[in-house]
Order: structure tokens, then sequence, then C-alpha cells
DNA sequence: AACGTTGCAGCAAGCGCTTTCTGCACCCAC
DNA sequence: GTGGGTGCAGAAAGCGCTTGCTGCAACGTT
């Protein structure tokens, strides 16, 4: 019923092991008989059967990326860019790889799951994103499967995650703290003393990190850290709006929100808005991530930029094996501040100016 | 090296045949067997091997969902309730299947690619979202495609985009033509009769109807239909930014703005308001699709709703064989005017109030 | 002229699983 | 006590491909 291998061959007049030969392309063929194999794959239609040849070979043509959110374009950015160097159809690379990307919805159960699915489809490589959740033996369990892929011959890639010890896995990491540190350390620098942080999910590298820096900022500048001035909720835009309504009713006269992300910040700026406070006019707004909507945004937002296009097209590379992982497996990724139009000098101190 | 089912049928004193039927469950095996079989598997750590079950059962557990933009949320919404219903690992579904995304990036060679890459690994459904590509040789070649994989056994459905005729693919098409005209309708409503339109790229399925739906509009009104108010771009920010330049230049008088999409109205915003127009004071703007940004632009977006999470779900259901087809296997599935601030009563027609 | 080399094609042995068919107990009914 | 079920496990034949090895011309070398 379905074209096989076997009736390239009998059409072509070869053996079954040319045809295979030819469309694989790593073994002396004729050109002669080449054409006559390629001839006869054309006019059969026939498309080789993966299971069978990734059964054969042992070794796959699927690559994995995983992402806690499909749906939010921090994801789909790095998604995208690892997907064309992975190569897919099209892609820079030459080699013809389905590269896949898993929605783990950010729990962890799911992304071992996937990546026992993975595993068991002996997938060439495996690219994870974003934060990691820390949980100590949801860590472990993740570890040990990703030393188990890595030593099956899979290479894995970490795009905006932190190292994982023990793991010969590459890992890509953002600066999170670092990034989160000159954030508020340009609001300090305008002026701001009553500062309140909208934090992301407590038990993600994300989330500490990022809030890690903000206080690092604090400290430095000798503002005591108040720690009612800090709400956690989700990265969403949702969480951003009713947070910046509790920071408010815990604290009317802030003078500057930070948030976890950009679509937090925005849901803030939203709250605030409808509260009646001008941002920046009466208080600041700042994100993180710069994601393409932030500088639509009115006012603009203030953020730091991660160069997520960059950073997956580079772990796509990675997995692929055409680029060099960094020295000692480790590199790390710095965000730019973009001062934009939601942060100004506070209220106050324009007054006594 | 790596442990096999006849390791695990070695440890456990059966017979390679029973762990798989352990597996597998679908066939009887006692109980105490059985205990034994996954007593071993765990002990062993065994993994399945996917290819090898592939080949021999002759079918796999992908499940394969293309877009045009994974980076778009437009698409990341989609694909996000596609999984969450095909199952992956968590989902609904029973069974583990791996639903893989697939970035087309809307070119057609990688559309077509893909499909043959889903074709090889023998994927049991495909879900295909998004507008199709309106050219003759192309069109042909992925009706033949879609042909060719219903006959292998694969379900294909069409998710927001239009039916294949001579397929046996199942279509959820969107009615872009009648949303768009809906929201022309509610412009003209207003008072508009200078009317500019920022259409995406020529020969998408997508831009046409939505076009059509504003011309049908326009013509329903007596409105004539100036070619030099209409801009082609992509379904980006920054075309629609372009474009309301373009379309400024070409007529300052307009006195509303109707984008392809969110993010495209957000552009022309963008850039109405470089050009000293207040928003919806001078001219009002209008997207489609309501994508979760849209609500939280300045002034919160007038545009058109897809029940893009629906329609995913559905189409997931369906890929998966949990929800019967619609009847005629085509279903269209309308968008909901959503009338939000960026649209107004024309200037001209309030002074003369 | 005899003997390596080289270049290309075929043989055949798997890769690790699924599944049909067969086989063996054991139980029930007559 | 025998014949026919019934319930479960095993033997073995592939699934469609890859690849190490062998084979055989045709060529170059001394």
């Amino acid at each position: 019923m379905t074209v096989t291998l076997a009736d390239v061959a009998a059409r072509a007049q070869v053996s079954p092991a040319t045809v295979s030969r030819v469309l694989n392309g790593n073994y002396p063929v004729a050109a002669s008989t080449r054409e006559r194999v390629l001839k006869a794959v054309d006019e059969l239609d026939y498309v080789l059967n993966g299971p069978a040849s990734a059964l054969a070979a042992a070794t796959s043509d699927l690559v994995g990326i995983l992402v806690n959110d499909i749906a939010d374009p921090f994801f789909g950015i790095m998604a995208s860019a690892i997907q064309s160097e992975i190569g897919g159809p099209g892609g820079r690379a030459g080699g013809e790889r389905l590269a896949v990307v898993c929605n783990t919805g950010g729990s962890p159960e799911r992304e071992l799951t996937y990546l026992t699915l993975l595993q068991r489809q002996r997938a060439a490589a495996v690219v994870l994103t974003g934060g990691a959740v820390e949980n100590e033996p949801h860590a472990a369990a993740v570890a040990a499967k990703l030393r188990k892929l890595t030593e099956a011959g899979t290479r894995v890639v970490l795009c905006g995650r932190p190292p994982t010890p023990d793991t010969r896995a590459i890992a890509l990491a953002f600066d999170n703290r670092g990034g989160a540190r000159q954030l508020t350390e340009h609001l300090i620098g305008l002026g701001h003393r009553r500062l309140g942080y909208i934090a992301g999910p407590r038990e993600r590298t994300t989330t500490r990190h990022r809030l890690e820096g903000h206080r690092d900022a604090l400290a430095a500048a000798g503002i005591e850290d108040d720690p009612r001035r800090t709400v956690h909720g989700h990265y969403d835009r949702r969480s951003g709006y009713e947070a910046a309504l509790e920071l408010l009713r815990r604290d009317p006269d802030l003078t500057a929100v930070v948030a976890a992300n950009d679509s937090v910040a925005l849901g803030a700026c939203a709250a605030l808005r409808e509260s009646g406070l001008g941002v920046p006019r009466d208080i600041s707004v700042a994100g993180f991530d710069d994601l393409p909507f932030s500088i639509d945004a009115v006012p603009s937002l203030t953020t730091v930029r991660l160069p997520l296009a960059e950073a997956g097209a580079r772990a796509g590379r990675i997995a692929m094996g055409r680029e060099e992982p960094p020295p000692g497996g480790i590199a790390t990724v710095r965000g730019e501040l973009m001062v934009r139009g939601s942060s100004g000098v506070p209220r106050a101190e324009r007054a006594a100016r």
C-alpha cells in the first residue's frame, strides 16, 4: 500500500541499500545511479519512513524546544529564533530537522513528561527555555533526566535558564539579577525612595533573581527594604493589575512600581491610571524583557531589554553543534536598560526644585 | 548500553511480548505479572523506544501544529489551546501524545516541507492554523499533501483557515469577512466617511477576506472605495506604523483607520500620535483579533474578538477524535465586535452637533 | 603482464518493538 | 472422566530502514 524503499529500489533497478545511500548522501554513489534513484523516488512520490530510519540509524532528526507558555511572546520569540537555527525546513541549517516546541504551561510534571517523551523519541537535541522551578525534588528529577539525555547523546541547551550542576547541559543564562539592579538603580537615581515591587511566582529562579537585583540596588542606596512593598503574582497582565492596587492600598505614597516583566508592568499601569494616578507624573513604572509591545504602550515602558532572539539563535546553533559552547558550558547573557517614558522624577523631587 | 524491552522482560522473567502488552495495556495480562513487569521497568528506568514502536505498530503519537509565526500571540494562543487538548503530558487527553508546533514563518515552502516531515514521522494528526497563501501552485501542492496525509490515516484539521476542497481535512474557518464588515459598519455608524485601510500581505486569504468585509460595508453605505485609501503591509506593528504615515500622506483628512489586525493598529496609533493626531479625538482606529494587549493600549482598541482559544481547543479535540467534526467537515467561527476607546465620532460630526 | 587500488553496488544482519498465532493450564459442564 | 471453553503467556515473524562487509569491475602501477 504505502511505498517503501524496496519499491523505489525495484523501480530504479538497484538495491535498497543504494537507495538509502542516495537519500542520505553519505556514501559514494555514481551520478547516473543517483539520478535514476531520484527519478524513481519522484515518480513513486516516496516519503521516507521516519521511525524506521530512526530505529535503524539509532538517531532521529527531532529537536525539542520546551517553553513555559507558548502564548507569551517572551517564549515565542525565543522559540522562533531557536527554530530558525535548528533548521527545520528552510532554516539556515542544511539537514532537515523537525524542530518542535512543547508547551509545559509552567508545570513541572509536564516538563518532566515532555523530556521523557523526547527521550523516547531519541531526540537529537533539546533546548529548555525560561526560568526553572526551584523545588528541590523537581529540580533533581530534571537534572537526572537531563543527565540521561546527554548520556544518550542528546545535546541539551538551557536558554535563559540557570545552569544545572552535574549535567552536561550547556547554559545561556540571562543576567536577571544584574538587569533588575540596573533598573532599580535608574529609578533611585531619579530620586525615588518608596518603590513597590511586583514579583513573579515564588519558587521560580527568574522571580528570585530579579527580586534580588532589585534589593541589591535598594541596599546599595541605603533604602530600607520594606517587605510590605513586595507583592507576588504571575507573569501576566492581570497579576500586575491586581498587585498594583494591592501595593497602593498598602502604601498610597509609592512613587514607583517595578514589575517582574512587561506584561505585569502594563497591567500595573492600567490599575494606576484607573486609580487616578498619572504615569510617570504621579508614579513611575518599569518592566522587564522589552517585548515588542512595550515600546507602544503609552507612555512607552522603561524596561530591561533581553536579547531573546539572539540568545535563542545562539542556543539553536549550539544545539545543532554549529557553534562552540561557551567555556565551562556556561555563559551569561546581559540585558540592557531601556529608559523610556514611564519613568520620571518623582513629584516631591520636582516640587523641591 | 541502553535498556530495551528484552532487558525488562528478562528481569521480570516474562517474554518481551508480555512487557509490551503491559506497557500498551491493550491485552489482558494477569495482575501479578503486570506488577512484576512494572517493577522491572521502574528499576531499570526503562524508556520505550519511540521509533521502534512506531515502526512496529505503524502509528506514532506525534501531532503536528503548523503556525505562521510563533512569536505572534495570535498563533501562540491557538497553539496553546490546541496543545492542551491534544494531551501532551498533563492535558485532558488520556494518551500521551507529543504535540509539536512547527513554525512556518509564513513561507509556503516551509509549510510544505513541514508537512512532508510530519508525513515522514507518520504523525497521528496535523492541525494547520492561520490564513493560507492564495498562490495556485502552492495551494494545489498543499491540498495534494493533505490528501495524502488523510489517506494515510492522519487526521487533518484547519483552524482559522479556509476549507481545502477535495480534501478530507476538517475546517474551522474564522468569519473574517463578516467580522471586518461589522467593524467598518460600526465606524460608518459613528459618522465616518473617509476611512483608510491597512491590509495585510497580498495573497493571504485572511487579508483578502478582511478587506472584502471592509469593502462590503463601504458599498452597503454607498461610500466610494478609493483604492488610494488602502495600503498593504505585513501583520506587524511596524507595517502599521509605516502604512499609517503613508495613508496620511495620501489623504490628511482621513477620519478613521482600520487595520488588518491589532498589532498593525497599535503601530498605526503610534504613527498617528507622532503626527500630532489624537485617537479617537482626531482620528479613530480599529484592529482585529482582540489579542490580550489590545485592551491595555491607550486608548483601548476597538476590534473584533476572535475566539482563538475556543477554536483551538475544538480543533485539538477534533484532531484527537474526541469531538465530532462539524457537518460537512466545515464550520464557521464568528468574531465579536468589541467597541472600545479608540473609535469615536469624527471631529466634523461633533462640530456639527 | 601480474598485482594492488579504487570506486561503486549488493548482501544480509540487525535496530527494538508489536502482534498474530499457537500453546498450555485450568475450569466448567455433561 | 472427557470435551470444550477461557485466560493468559510465549514464539516468531515482521515493520522499513541503515550499514559493515563482501564482491567485482576498471583502473593504475611496477
